[in-house]
DNA sequence: CCTTGACCTTCCAGCGGGAGGAAGCCCCAT
DNA sequence: ATGGGGCTTCCTCCCGCTGGAAGGTCAAGG
């Protein structure tokens, strides 16, 4: 299996695919031309990452859970933390944005939106 | 007025500073030394621009918006479309955290977290 | 046999918005 | 004169890719 197949079945870029490679988490075999030949544990290997970086985990978080995943004797205690570490981050991110959000539309509602220079917008950005 | 004052006045850090003089936002006068000479009208930029960057505005917004609050000829609609331009790019990534999050969640609520290896987030990942 | 075009390879640069650090001035107080 | 803090420039790094250049490989068609 060559790389376009391996990125059409996985569903990632074949340059990602590189790029996991790059940082370590797959090592395919090489054909005599040196197109990286891809294996089934390979392509599996590639669809997890694919799933865990929808869920946002970072590259280090996936690394994490990949060596978890191929532990057989692992505790899913340990997966837990991690996802839920990843959950916090989550959460903080949404809270920031969201006060943000709150800010800026207060303000944006509060903006005639006319020909006119007047804005609260900029008036609230402005010092003193 | 040298850099550092300039950065606990402003409360942005003297790195951002050189930065955004850098990307043409300040061009503050040098002093004989070489030091950053900082006029008063540079300190509200800064000051401006500290405030439009924790509103999340991209620098190329802040850009746009210096321009509009120089410009006392502007019509207020034009901020008024940066702003809802990124309070749209606010919603849109609060959406796909809210998601993620959700997704997230479920997995880690029907997670054991203990010493047994299955593990439902590890389960949900996984191909097939 | 030659060409075309799709596929593959490597390497290098860049995105945003700075942060971190090295090497070296400048200036003031002791 | 010595120490310490502030300032300067320049360079690298962060994340997670993404794009492009320059070139090798392969199968099909003329």
């Amino acid at each position: 299996m060559n790389i376009g197949e391996a990125a059409s079945r996985s569903g990632l870029p074949a340059k990602t695919i590189r790029y996991y490679e790059d940082v370590g988490f797959i090592k395919p075999l090489r054909d005599t031309n040196g197109y990286r030949a891809f294996r089934e544990t390979e392509l599996h290997k590639l669809t997890f990452l694919a799933r865990a970086r929808a869920l946002g985990f970072t590259i280090e978080e996936c690394r994490a859970l990949l060596a978890l995943w191929e532990d057989k004797a692992r505790a899913s205690a340990d997966v837990k933390q991690i996802a839920r570490g990843h959950l916090d981050a989550i959460d903080m991110k949404i809270a920031d944005l969201t006060t943000m959000r709150a800010a800026l539309s207060l303000l944006v509602e509060a903006c005639a939106g006319d020909h006119r220079p007047d804005c609260p917008i900029l008036n609230d950005m402005a010092p003193e």
